[in-house]
DNA sequence: GCGAACCTATTGCACGGCGG
DNA sequence: CCGCCGTGCAATAGGTTCGC
C-alpha cells in the first residue's frame, strides 16, 4: 500500500521535498523506519517534543537542505506553515496517513483550510499532490444509513481535494494481505449470586461513610466536594469491575488503587495530602471489605467452572481464559486484547499473569499517559512494543491506544474483550492481526 | 427526537527536578 | 551545564445519559 506512494517521491531530486504525516508520535518512528527501509531517501523525523517550536527559519532551512522526506505529526506543519518557514510550493507530496481524521478542527483539517484551499482558489498550479490514506472513512457511530456514509465521503473528499477510491471488494486485497477468520465467542452471562450482591450495599455504606468522615474533617467546601466525587467515582469503577470482571478483579483493582506506587495521583489533581489520604484508604478498606469473601488459602483459575458459579469471575472473563488456553500450543504467539477501561486492562493483566496454565507467556498491559490513571509514558510504551516484536511479552491488553499507530507486523491473535464502538474501531483493530491464518475473536454476551 | 452536560480517551506543550 | 524524564495544563473527539 505504502509502495504506491514512493515512486512519486522517488523522482525528487530537487528542492523539493515530500510530507508524511501521521496523526501520532510513536507512528513517526515507525513510518520512518519504514520509509528507510524501503527507500534510499533521505528521511527526516520530527515530533512535538524535539522543541521544533523554538526553532527559527535557519534551523529549518538547514532541514530542508538535510533531507527529502519529512515525517513529521500535523500540529508541527501546521506551524511551520503558520509562520512560513514551509511553503506550500516546495512541497511536491503531502501524504495523510489515517487522514479519517481530518474533518472538524483537527491539524489535519486545518492544514487543508487555510493553506491548500486558498492556493487553490487563487489559481496557483503549484500545489503539492495529496495522499490520503485511511483503512476506515468514517469515524462516528450515529451514521449508520448509506445516505450519512455518501454525505461523509463527498464531504472528506472536497475538504481534501481528492477522489476517494476504494477497492473492488475484499477479495482483491485478499490477494496482497491475509485477512484474519472471525469468530464470535458467546456467553451466557449470569448474574451475580445473591451473596456477592450484598456486597453493592457494602460498598454504598463504605462510601457514604467515608463521606462523613470528610464532612466531619471541615475542609473547605471545594475540597471536600472534589473528594466526594472521587469517592463516588470510584465506587462506580469498583461496583463496574464487580458486574463486569467479577469479585476476584475488583478485589485486584482494590489492591492496585490502594497501592502506593501505583495511583500516586488518582484521576485529576489532587494536590492535598489528606483527601488523597482518604481515597486510598477508601480503596484500601474496599479491599478488606472484599477480601472477606474469598476463603482462605483458594486460589484463582484452578477451577474455572466453580469460580464463575461463586461469582468470582463472570462468564466473560472465563470465556476470555478459555480462549487464550486454545492457543495455549501456539509457537511464538503475538496477542492483543482490547478493553475498553484502562482498570479492565489493569486487573486483566494481573489476573492472566498469575494463571498457571499461562505461564511462561509474557505479559503486559498498555494505556495511555495522560488519562487521570496515571500509568504509563511514551518510553514505557516503545519498550513494551520493543519486547512484543521480540517475543519476550506474548500477549497485551490494551485500550484503544493501540487500534491506530503501533503497527506491531506480526501478531497472529486479537481479542476484542469489549466491542467495538464504531466502525472505525472495529477495522482498525481487526487490522492489528495481519499474519497468515491469524485469528480474531469477539467476545459477545449471548 | 434533540441538545446539553459529563465521561473517557487521546495529543501537544510548558515547566521543574535530577543525574551524567 | 545540558538533556532526560515525569507532571500539570489546555484542547479535541467521540460516546452516553439525562432532561426538555
Amino acid at each position: 500500500m505504502l509502495l504506491r506512494s514512493y515512486a512519486h517521491c522517488i523522482r525528487k531530486p530537487s528542492k523539493y521535498i515530500a510530507v508524511f504525516l501521521v496523526p501520532t508520535v510513536v507512528l513517526v518512528q515507525q513510518q520512518a523506519e519504514v520509509l528507510e527501509l524501503h527507500t534510499d531517501l533521505k528521511v527526516g523525523r520530527f515530533w512535538g517534543e524535539m522543541g521544533v517550536d523554538f526553532w527559527n527559519l535557519n534551523t529549518w532551512m538547514e532541514k530542508l537542505e538535510m533531507f527529502e522526506v519529512f515525517v513529521m505529526t500535523p500540529q508541527i506543519l501546521l506551524n511551520n506553515l503558520r509562520h512560513t518557514f514551509f511553503k506550500l510550493e516546495q512541497i511536491k507530496l503531502l501524504v495523510f496517513d489515517e487522514c479519517h481524521h481530518a474533518r472538524g478542527k483537527d491539524p489535519y483539517a486545518c492544514i487543508m483550510m487555510e493553506f491548500y484551499h486558498p492556493h487553490i482558489r487563487s489559481s496557483s498550479i503549484n500545489v503539492p499532490r495529496i495522499l490520503g490514506m485511511t483503512a476506515s472513512i468514517t469515524n462516528t457511530k450515529g451514521s449508520n444509513s448509506p445516505a450519512d456514509y455518501g454525505k461523509q465521503i463527498s464531504d472528506l473528499e472536497n475538504l481534501m481535494h481528492s477522489k476517494v477510491y476504494t477497492v473492488a471488494n475484499e477479495s482483491v486485497l485478499a490477494d496482497y494481505i491475509s485477512f484474519p477468520n472471525a469468530r464470535i465467542k458467546q456467553y451466557n452471562h449470569l448474574d451475580i449470586p445473591d451473596k456477592l450482591s450484598l456486597l453493592f450495599v457494602h460498598l454504598e455504606a463504605l462510601k457514604v461513610k467515608h463521606v462523613e468522615d470528610l464532612r466531619d474533617l471541615k475542609f473547605d467546601p471545594s475540597t471536600v466536594n472534589s473528594s466526594n466525587k472521587k469517592i463516588s467515582k470510584l465506587r462506580d469503577t469498583f461496583l463496574f469491575c464487580l458486574k463486569e470482571l467479577g469479585l476476584w478483579l475488583t478485589i485486584k483493582a482494590c489492591e492496585s488503587l490502594s497501592n502506593e506506587d501505583h495511583a500516586t495521583i488518582f484521576w485529576g489533581q489532587s494536590n492535598d495530602k489528606i483527601g488523597e489520604k482518604i481515597i486510598r484508604k477508601f480503596s484500601h478498606d474496599s479491599f478488606t471489605l472484599l477480601s472477606k469473601n474469598v476463603p482462605a488459602g483458594w486460589c484463582i483459575g484452578d477451577d474455572l467452572k466453580a469460580d464463575v458459579e461463586a461469582g468470582y469471575l463472570t462468564a466473560k472473563v472465563s470465556c476470555l481464559v478459555r480462549s487464550l488456553l486454545e492457543y495455549r500450543m501456539v509457537q511464538n504467539l503475538r496477542c492483543i486484547v482490547f478493553v475498553q477501561r484502562v482498570v479492565t486492562a489493569i486487573v486483566l493483566q494481573s489476573l492472566l499473569s498469575q494463571l498457571k496454565e499461562l505461564s511462561g507467556w509474557g505479559i503486559q498491559y498498555m494505556a495511555g499517559n495522560r488519562c487521570g490513571l496515571q500509568s504509563q509514558t511514551r518510553n514505557q510504551q516503545m519498550g513494551i512494543v520493543d519486547a512484543f516484536r521480540d517475543g519476550k511479552v506474548n500477549i497485551i491488553v490494551a485500550t484503544q491506544i493501540l487500534e491506530e499507530g503501533l503497527d506491531v507486523q506480526s501478531c497472529n491473535l486479537v481479542v476484542r474483550f469489549d466491542p467495538a464502538e464504531n466502525v472505525c474501531s472495529f477495522i482498525q483493530s481487526r487490522g492489528r492481526a495481519r499474519m497468515q491464518g491469524s485469528d480474531y475473536l469477539i467476545l459477545v454476551k449471548r
